[in-house]
DNA sequence: AAATAGTATGTTAGCGGTAACATAGTATTT
DNA sequence: AAATACTATGTTACCGCTAACATACTATTT
């Protein structure tokens, strides 16, 4: 016989509601009639079936994590990271977590709306969407609590938490200029993520504070990854003057403009000196040890689950967002200029 | 007015049951019943209630992954990729995933038990479970589907996959000796994961195949980090004679002991030669770059989330179980013995 | 043309819980 | 002691969908 909690009313001679305020825990059972309850439930191996409880209770006590599914190697420890600050946060609220991986190249316009209607979830986090993305717009015509991560959008119906890129940027650009540098070049994200351009925007933005002109030819655009920025970092190695300095826009790629430089028989940080941005493993790993920009990716997660739920319970109305703060981490791939 | 198939059925005026069919593909509706159904349904915005589907049809279309909460930096890739294996293969099948999360230290007899009677999910993975998991035991008892993922288990209830550990092993050593080893170590992980346990067994039967004597103070027991790894391997280095070779449980591990080595004034692999086991991302930038047991992990994820959904559908009956072979990728860290 | 098979649609009865309100009994107030 | 407030429990209805069976209609067979 199949364990509900119509039978183990039955056995306990009580009413479904009472063995059900038991196992919700919502209002209060006697003593008495709680522990006959429990201990009929135990020997009957009875565990709430939650499903039904989430159709009656218009709760599924879950939330969705929407994350790309791609090949770089920097969102295996960005996910994970993320992961354990959203599940360390939402564990503690007695959530569970739903996972909704997705290809950039399959995305359509209903994907974020068809799940939120689908009751499965009580909200959404999304990690990385790109600015081209239809479905956010359609998203936030609902009223369905949901919260960017990495994606930094002002809008009255987003909401969302992301590093301070800006600032991450200025603090490299500043670091260069502090040890003699002037002829700083950048080489880009995928301009599709608002991270890319916010680097970007904070790299043009320093220059002019430093009273540092821009020069077209020392900014190159790849995507995130070493291969990219090898590629695409051949030409800024051909620019003359040569650049003193090259802020990339995340460690892969800085390692990627590394191997290039060493390729052209230059040396880092002699010749040139590097800086990136993340902090991954294996920046302190590469030669020379990587100076970056780093974010505080477990922390994002966390935060990104606290406003979810606050939006969630209604304690919170969008628009919410949150810039964490970054800081640099000096090692060895940044020289003095020497005069 | 919210959208259901109720309300849909009355505006196509046909019964809830057509409307049903054209959104769940079951049974055939005439195609110009479903055109004005879909008319209508995306007028509406609407969009299945997938909770109420679940509870009626009894099926929740979702696997469970459960995996370890900790800070050992290999999980990150580990989960990553083994999440991505797992995603590929049911996303084809219109299932969702349900995550889990747990810690080693407040494991109790019914977590696993009471999801698996939630309704929630048709089945589940596990990941990294440990031999003492008394949990199992418990679920292993009812007849809910699920997969253990490096945890090797035989037994007629449980369903496995795992790489070829003791085969692991075997490729190390054979390794060492054709390079003339005579005296190899052996760095252990946690003993309380049959991982570990089967690659101990490895370094054992090896030696004694190829003749040589097992000795006790070349083996040490660790965890699956660098640090007590490099704690541990202390000793290691202060036998006499020294061993020519060290096999370590994984490439952390392996990490460790290098440093250990270093600071020991010996060189890898001139002195001492290392391999470690996993082939991390890390393992490539070391120096010398890590001579190590590739892990098909990406493929572990895979194949156990085909298993399970055969378990599921009930194309398969337990006990199922499978061992990817591994490889050796061989780098700088180890070195042919001079006579 | 009657018998048979096949197809599209409808009817009924849940799935296993909980919200919301009702009620009876007890404790507290005045 | 009567009026009031509080507490534990019960009753009813419904959450939104689908399984299983029933039915009417059309196409095919003989």
């Amino acid at each position: 016989m199949k364990a509900t909690i119509e039978v183990i009313a039955q056995k306990a001679n009580v009413s479904q509601m009472t063995v059900s305020r038991v196992f919700s825990g919502k209002s209060k059972v006697s003593e008495e009639k709680q522990k006959l309850i429990k201990k009929i439930a135990s020997q009957m191996d009875y565990y709430p079936n939650l499903i039904a409880r989430s159709l009656s209770a218009r709760k599924a006590m879950t939330i969705g994590i929407f994350m790309p599914k791609t090949k770089n190697v920097f969102l295996d420890i960005y996910i994970s990271q993320i992961l354990s600050g959203i599940t360390d946060v939402v564990q503690n609220f007695d959530y569970r977590i739903m996972f909704f991986p997705f290809d950039y190249n399959l995305l359509q316009e209903n994907l974020y709306t068809s799940v939120a209607k689908s009751n499965l979830i009580d909200g959404m986090i999304l990690l990385k969407t790109r600015i081209n993305d239809k479905g956010l717009d359609k998203l936030a015509k609902s009223d369905f609590p949901f919260v960017l991560v990495n994606h930094k959008k002002y809008s009255s119906k987003y909401n969302f938490v992301d590093s301070h890129n800006e600032e991450g940027a200025k603090l490299a650009l500043e670091y260069f200029y502090r040890l003699g540098h002037r002829n700083i070049a950048f080489v880009a994200g995928l301009m599709k993520e608002t991270n890319a351009i916010d680097r970007l925007k904070g790299y043009r933005e320093t220059l002019k504070n430093l009273g540092l002109t821009y020069r077209k030819e020392w900014v190159v655009y790849g995507e995130f990854n070493k291969e990219k920025a090898y590629e695409r970092s051949k030409s800024l190695l051909q620019t003359k003057p040569l650049p003193t300095a090259i802020f990339c826009s995340d460690d892969y790629m800085a390692i990627g403009v590394m191997n290039r430089i060493k390729e052209e028989g230059l040396i880092v940080p002699r010749d040139i000196s590097i800086i990136g941005f993340d902090d991954i493993e294996l920046s302190s790993y590469v030669k020379p040890p990587l100076t970056t920009v780093r974010q505080p990716i477990y922390e994002i997660g966390k935060k990104s689950a606290e406003m979810l739920l606050s939006l969630i319970d209604g304690k919170a109305k969008a628009p919410l967002y949150e810039l964490l703060a970054v800081e640099l981490v000096v090692r060895k791939s940044v020289q003095k200029i020497k005069n």
